[in-house]
DNA sequence: GAATAAAGTTAACCATGCTTAATATCCGGT
DNA sequence: ACCGGATATTAAGCATGGTTAACTTTATTC
C-alpha cells in the first residue's frame, strides 16, 4: 500500500497549474446540462426549442438563449433566432459522454461505494463533467469487474463488506488486514478519516 | 450486477435540482484552493500574509484581498487591513476536510485505477470539494481495502489487473466474466465505453 | 524623522451565468 | 389581412472571481 501520510503534505507547485485549468475545461456544469436537456427534448418529442429547454432546466427563458448563445460559439449547438436548437457533432458527443460519465459515476457509487442513491446521483452530477477520460474508463472497467461472476470479484466482495463493518466498529483489531498493529483507519491516517465524519459546516 | 442500460435513461426530473445545487455548494473550487494556500503557508513560515497567497496562487494582491471578503464573509478566515489572515476553526476544518479528499482521490485513481499520475492529480484536484463526506470515506475504505495485505484483496488485484490487459484487447471471450456472451465491455454496453476514448474535442 | 520602497487596498473594468422587464417575432383564428 | 397570444430576444441588473492601475498604509533606510 502506497504511503498515505507522505502525499498529505501541502498543496504542492503544480497544484497551481491544474487548479487554473478548472475554468478552462471543455464544459461547465452548466453547459453539459444544456446539452444533456437539447439531447434529451430531441430525443423525447423530436426537437429541443428555447421554451422547452427553459422548462426542463427551469431557467428563464432569456437566460437560455443567451446559454445558447455560447454553445454556439464553441460549435456544440446550432440555432437560428426563433428556430430549433440542434446539437453539433461535437455537441452530441459531449452530451453523450457527460451522460455515459454520470450513469458509471452513479453505478460504482451506489453498487461499488454503497452510499445511499441520492447521495451518488448527487456526487455523480457535481463530476460528470469534470473526471477525464482515462479515469471514466478505468471506472467503469472497476465496477464492471468487482459487480461480475468472476470468483476473485465474488471473494472481494464479501470480504469488502465484512471489512467494513468491521472498520466501522473502529474498533483497532490485530487479525484485520487493514488494521496496522492494532490501529484501525481511524488511527492509521491520522487527521484523513475524522476529516470526513463532521458532516456539512454550515 | 446492476444493470447499466436502464440507467442510461435520459436526465430524470430529480437532475435539475441537483444541478442547481453546484453553486451553492459549501466551498467554490477557488474558496477551496484559498483555504488551503492560507494553510500551507501557515505551516510553511508561521503566516499567511496577501502577498504570500497572491503568489502562492498566481494571482493578483487585489483579487486576494477581495476573496478574502468573501471569506471573510462566510467566517472561514480573519484578516484585519494590513494584517496577516488567519483560518476560523471552520476555515481550518474545510482546509483540513478538502487537503484529505484530494489525497484519498488521488491514492485511488494512481493506485487503483491506475491512470498516469498527471492525470490522477488532475482530476482529483477538480473533484476535491465537490464528493461528499459519505462517498469520501468509501473511497478511503475501498482503496485502503484493495492496497491491504488480505488476501481476497491481494487476490483481487491480480484478478483485476488480468482482466483489465484482456479487456484493453477488445476481443469478445467467452471466458471472461466480465464479457456477457462473448461480448466484451465496449459491445456489452454500447454506446458506452465509445463515448470514452475518443480523447478530448477541442 | 523624513524619503522611499514594499505591501495592501480601492476603483474601474471584464466575462460568466443567471434574473426580470420590455420588446420583437411568429402563427392561428376570424 | 390583421390581431392576439404564445414564443423568443434584447436590455439592464446582479453576484462571482478575476484583471490592471492608482492610491494608501506600513516598513526600512539613511
Amino acid at each position: 500500500m502506497v504511503n498515505f501520510i507522505q502525499h498529505a503534505a501541502n498543496q504542492p507547485r503544480w497544484a497551481v497549474e491544474i487548479w487554473k485549468r478548472f475554468n478552462d475545461k471543455e464544459l461547465t456544469h452548466s453547459m453539459a446540462h444544456y446539452l444533456q436537456a437539447v439531447a434529451g427534448l430531441k430525443q423525447d418529442k423530436g426537437h429541443a426549442r428555447v421554451g422547452d429547454i427553459a422548462d426542463r432546466l427551469g431557467v428563464s427563458k432569456s437566460g437560455v438563449t443567451s446559454m445558447l448563445r455560447s454553445l454556439s460559439a464553441r460549435g456544440l449547438v446550432t440555432h437560428e433566432p426563433y428556430g430549433c436548437v440542434e446539437l453539433t457533432d461535437a455537441g452530441r458527443r459531449l452530451a453523450r459522454r457527460t451522460e455515459s460519465n454520470r450513469h458509471v459515476l452513479t453505478m460504482f457509487f451506489t453498487s461499488i461505494l454503497r452510499v445511499p442513491q441520492e447521495v451518488a446521483y448527487e456526487d455523480a452530477c457535481m463530476i460528470e463533467h469534470l473526471v477525464g477520460p482515462e479515469s471514466m474508463i478505468q471506472f467503469l472497467r472497476l465496477t464492471a469487474f468487482i459487480g461480475s461472476d468472476d470468483p476473485a470479484a465474488e471473494r472481494f466482495r464479501t470480504a469488502f463488506r465484512e471489512y467494513q463493518h468491521h472498520c466501522a466498529g473502529k474498533e483497532a483489531d490485530r487479525e484485520c488486514p487493514v488494521c496496522k498493529e492494532g490501529r484501525c483507519l481511524a488511527e492509521t491516517f491520522p487527521g484523513l478519516v475524522g476529516t470526513f465524519d463532521e458532516g456539512p459546516l454550515k
